[in-house]
DNA sequence: AGCGTTCTTGCGACCAGTTGCAACTCTCGG
DNA sequence: CCGAGAGTTGCAACTGGTCGCAAGAACGCT
């Protein structure tokens, strides 16, 4: 076996070895094609894409793994509109929470940072004396270029 | 079959007549259910509540109605941060669009309404020319109660 | 009311995601 | 380096949601 395990252990492995959350082979491959993924990956394609590297990862596996990654706060679960069936896409959570914005006919989905979604949210707190730990604002509607 | 016909439309059926959508007894039941709900209920919910009227109801006959009404902008689907398993919620549109904020402990779910929500959308259309249908901004975190 | 077109339904098969369980494997301490 | 224990995996069975199709129902027209 060449080496896997010398690879650069990325943002997710070292939070995972940082927290005693066990790493696995299966689990470096999951968390390899969520760290390399330009663009964003539903969990049937996230599990093609780990297949590939070891064909014998199971789906449970995968959407197990998810999970995870879900609950530490890791990746963030999309719809985006349900453009394409009910599955969900995933993305590694970024800095900065955005918007997501889906076009209903091109299905281009655009990301969006605004200081209003964090006074939004500031607003959310105080008024409704509540701890935000995730939020999630998606809009559907037409791009410019499909509006004409 | 005492009178079924004669009882009072309601708006969904109302909006369905309007526009030459077809009503059938099956939709009747799965209109009434969503109008009559006092609460978010998922799609198995509303199954078994139609079918305690007509349980000859199949389950596609449900989700293809909730499809049509999510179309038509009817009603709005909620995912309410996935706090019981991945079902969605339906709820019959309001005429004003709200935050939903959802307790990860105790599960609890509030709506908020704030015009910042409003700004924002208004900001996004403009500095994005985009033209939004729907939207939906879903807050998970941990209410006053549970905080403690 | 009867008829025909068109739309809708129920069914069965299928795909996506979850869960319980036994087998396995990771990690830590010796 | 090895073994114990806890955590993870793959499998198989199941639930939730979708789709194609043939039978059935709704509505407009006469």
């Amino acid at each position: 076996m060449p080496l896997p395990e010398t690879q650069i252990p990325g943002r997710l492995q070292a939070y995972f070895s940082e927290r005693g959350i066990r790493i696995t082979q299966q689990r470096r491959a999951v968390l390899r094609v969520i760290e390399t993924a330009t663009k964003h990956l539903d969990a049937g394609q996230i599990l093609r894409k780990v297949q590939r590297v070891d064909a014998s990862v199971d789906r449970s596996t995968v959407y197990r793994t998810l999970q995870l990654l879900k609950r530490h706060g890791l990746i963030d679960e999309l719809d985006l509109m349900h453009i394409r069936g009910e599955g969900h896409y995933y993305e590694r959570k970024m800095n900065r929470e955005h918007i997501h914005i889906a076009c209903l006919r091109c299905g281009k989905i655009t990301e969006f940072v605004t200081s209003t979604y964090d006074k939004l949210k500031q607003q959310v707190e105080k008024d409704c004396h509540f701890k935000i730990l995730v939020s999630r604002l998606e809009v559907g509607g037409y791009c410019s270029a499909c509006r004409q």
